[in-house]
DNA sequence: GAAATCGGTTGACCCGCGTCAAGAGGGATG
DNA sequence: CATCCCTCTTGACGCGGGTCAACCGATTTC
């Protein structure tokens, strides 16, 4: 249970307060594929997610899908949903094996609604999952294909080459069609260069 | 000044607090079309939106314009940012004529920061804007611009006539040719029905 | 009563991007 | 060496929805 320790949460709590918190929680293993909780079920845990990458999206019958998050351990997961008691808005799924620690509400809520310190905590939590969405529409309500893999290649240049680009493009929300395509049109125009396996932003100058 | 009053984040202020809060906010005035702030600027004060509409927005150089919300008085405008002292993510503008007060936020930290019962008011008002931007994702992401018709005839069907089409159209994030061609085709499939100026759904039974 | 205005409709067209299908290169494996 | 199998590329095509422009009533204004 050391792992609850990395969780800022759980920092505020002091020894007795740790130790009744590992009692309660249980640990669950998940494998690749599957469902830690569908859009639109009731949450009646607060999951911290220690193992393994966990996908968070949105998804209709016309097959769309839309990632809300990628969560990396360690982390609390849906927060929101457990503290407002409303269903899930979103399904997540493992997309490798991996593990989560479960603590049912009622001892979640005897342990810390009454903390000063967790309200900061939880704000703080809050406030980054609003920069999460935020960053969801940005990237992919006002961004193009072009501009978003533009950006994608300014903060993260190193991907290229140690991933297949057919990952790269699920990132990006595209078809790896549309990223080929894309890498090809930036380099001809000469904002891309190409070097080796990875491609470096070129600056706007004509040589 | 009774109009801050009406924020549930001040309900907590005893009178004197109260007092306090009145000598130091101060009410600006805004016609239709001008800019709370801008995208990118740094929040200095909390403002709170006292009269007329105001839109959150984000755009891009391509034009497009996505709205993350449409406040309407009394609330609270883009608390995360200044929380977090970060640029703010979106653009407000004034819909009609309005009004703010504004609180600085020295000001705002002193009187509150120290409160319990303030932090449980600021998770409220953060997960009701996580809602609202899940709200965003579903609407323009997920569903189809036919979807976010129907779905809107659902939820708010006296709309149609006391307000023109073009602003519903607005309010779709779609053209108003388009919402013309899909309440249309809609109609033709027998999904709605044509009552005056009203539109109601059509259970979807053969007769 | 003619002209102007305004909201809505319709057709033509375009753009971004997804999908489908057919290669093209390059390791691994027989 | 030949054959798979992967990943990436390329072309053809389609779909949703935006834009432009013309047009159609219904009101208002002169």
């Amino acid at each position: 249970m050391q792992e609850l320790r990395e969780v800022a949460l759980f920092r505020t709590l002091d020894d007795a307060g740790f130790e009744a918190l590992s009692r309660v929680a249980i640990r669950r293993r998940f494998r690749k594929d599957e469902v830690l909780f569908f859009e639109g079920e009731r949450p009646e845990r607060l999951s911290v997610l220690v193992r393994g990458e966990l996908k968070l999206y949105k998804s209709s019958e016309q097959y769309r899908e839309v990632v809300l998050h990628r969560f990396s351990p360690v982390t609390l997961v849906a927060e929101m949903a457990l503290l407002n008691r409303i269903p899930y808005p979103a399904t997540a799924r493992f997309e490798t094996d991996g593990e989560v620690l479960q603590i049912d509400y009622a001892a979640f809520e005897k342990l810390f609604l009454d903390d000063p310190r967790y309200a900061r905590l939880m704000i703080l939590s809050l406030t980054e999952k609003i920069r999460a969405l935020e960053g969801v529409i940005e990237r992919n309500m006002i961004m193009s294909a072009e501009e978003r893999l533009l950006d994608f290649i300014a903060r993260t240049p190193e991907r290229f080459g140690s991933v297949p680009q057919y990952e790269i493009a699920r990132e990006l929300n595209m078809a790896p069609e549309t990223l080929s395509r894309t890498l090809k049109r930036l380099v001809k125009a000469g904002r891309l260069r190409k070097e080796g396996e990875r491609y470096i932003p070129a600056p706007p100058e004509a040589d």
